[in-house]
DNA sequence: TTGTATGCGTTATCAC
DNA sequence: GTGATAACGCATACAA
């Protein structure tokens, strides 16, 4: 037989009904051991796998997740990938189906669940009136729940890292977008900065490495020698990585610089940038797990939505600072 | 009403069977014009979606496609995000899901179909046992029908270029790498020197930018001036950009670079990358489209699996040259 | 051309 | 603690 087997299959190769078999997966604790041997070992035997489709028409469920990523496509970064390989991941561990999906796209068809990553500040209206369980991929300032890195305390260790490398100046280049991430990394920065006695410094940019090269280029004059950029971004401190080449400044003697991301162009820099790295991958699996428990939360209880919505889910990776060539320090892993 | 509307629903909205509506949706030649539109009306009316998951069960078929991505994790690359936005599109178009997987845990839960990318040589005796509708991203040897881009015609578009800007020496870099698509770029270099009456000469590396750059440094008075490097991936290029960098050579007076991808990384190098491009979205929309139709081919007719080996499909994509700053002409677009 | 009955694989409900 | 039955939404086969 090549075909797959079914619950029933399992059921009489075990000698006993379906929802035997049934209860052993779902409600194992309702079935005497002797029973649950005997399906176990049929269900080993005929190598068992629950049927997708069935389970979800039964349950009036879905098993599919949206992942909606909210940014032009152009934009697509490997940042993205990896979140996507991390969530992917932990979705197939529970039998979990995918779709990737644009926002135009979003709304055709149902789903169990949402997983929104790149949510600015004016998608709120439209992420409010989705009326599944939804996790967001990155801090945000409107009540839902989260998973992220710890921007602060990344900020907070490239500082630290900067001031302990014996740099005099600390500037930050941030980019120029009021969402909770980027205000979490200021402050960071400005609270090592302050508490160290020190005189903070922002300047901001859109998030593209040329605009970061040119500010570098015609403020020259302006940097003087010993001094670290600490960025808000891997494509910013790039572009202040050849801003510097450009004017044939030294790094990492007279000018540090450290990233913030660590996934993929950190590595293509050259040299290697100094970077506060993010567990991407972990995060993307982790997102998914905390949606699936959300989802599976929300069923059994149906006394109206939201029953406790005032424990709001945050949770936050620990980055890690990562050095490499354009810090002080440097040491050769 | 919140609760989402069903093919009965629709059904006594319209003053039909249940029947009626789902031949308007599969075979709307077998109902007549009054009813279709009625059935229409009711449709728009009550927002009709299908239920993904009773479809399913109904036809006996999962509506997933997993797709192996068949690298390591830590070389996931822009490239594989762009392709999956693109195979994602059409997924959700045909209302199939998606399950983005490892080749570990590719075996675990059933699938319509496989989508695979990155196969190497040695992954086709385990690709050859799968027994489902398999479309590969990528040309390959072993007669599996596939997507890619024309990468011959895209190193005769990079030699063209090189020979009509000029350049004396024209070197290609290629990939270590006994696979199809190497062969075929470095065939499309051949082919074009040897038209020309030149002499072709090739060097070969792991797909690495310090790769190349090293041996750019090594070998730098090899090089005449009025060189120019055709590189099989733009990792490569990026890697023979630094190293004439690194010995103060001229881009592109003295040399000339030409990548090949197009995807992200050609826009972070400094100076930008002249490459060729793969139109990658596109061809992931593709190689899903067609994997779909193989699935639903398969379906009615049953006389055995593979009733027509012989025409195997091989769609092609041309890439296009993108001029930029690492060749001469370089046009600002 | 249209409607009725049945089954896909699973789970919840209710008997036993 | 275990089993029979119905139901989830849709599509196929058959009847009208």
């Amino acid at each position: 037989m090549s075909t797959i087997a079914t619950l029933n299959d399992v059921a009489k190769l075990a000698n006993v009904s379906k929802m035997t078999v049934s209860r052993v997966i779902n409600h194992p604790e309702q079935v005497t051991d002797e029973l649950k041997q005997l399906v176990f070992k049929a269900m080993k035997e005929l190598n068992y796998q629950p049927n997708f489709a069935a389970k979800a028409l039964a349950a009036n469920t879905t098993r599919i997740i949206k992942l909606i990523i909210l940014e032009k496509v152009d934009t697509v970064e490997p940042y993205y990938a990896t979140l996507l390989m991390g969530v992917a991941q932990e979705l197939n561990e529970h039998q979990y189906a995918l779709q990737v999906v644009t926002q135009k796209n979003a709304d055709i068809g149902d789903c169990d669940g949402y997983l929104i990553t790149g949510a600015r500040h004016d998608d709120f209206a439209w992420i409010d009136q989705l009326n599944r369980p939804t996790m967001l991929f990155g801090e945000n300032r409107h009540n839902y729940d989260y998973v992220d890195s710890d921007n602060k305390y990344g900020t907070f260790l490239a500082t630290s890292a900067a001031i302990n490398d014996g740099y005099e100046e600390i500037i930050f280049f941030g980019i120029e977008l009021k969402e909770s991430f980027e205000y979490s990394r200021e402050r960071g920065y400005m609270d090592t900065m302050q508490k160290d006695g020190r005189n903070p410094q922002i300047v901001r940019f859109g998030n593209h490495s040329s605009e970061a090269q040119n500010y570098v280029e015609n403020h020259w004059h302006e940097f003087k020698p010993n001094t670290c950029f600490v960025c808000s971004s891997d494509r910013l401190a790039i572009g202040v990585e050849r801003g510097i080449q450009h004017m044939h400044g030294n790094i990492p003697d007279e000018f540090g610089i450290i990233g913030f991301d660590g996934v993929f162009l950190d590595q293509i820099a050259d040299p290697k940038l100094t970077t506060v790295k993010q567990p991407v991958m972990t995060m993307g699996s982790k997102v998914a797990a905390l949606l699936l428990q959300k989802i599976n939360l929300a069923l059994p209880m149906s006394e109206d939505h939201d029953p406790d919505r005032n424990n709001r889910v945050e949770v936050m990776f620990s980055p890690e600072l990562i050095r490499r060539q354009t810090t002080r320090n440097y040491h050769r892993s």
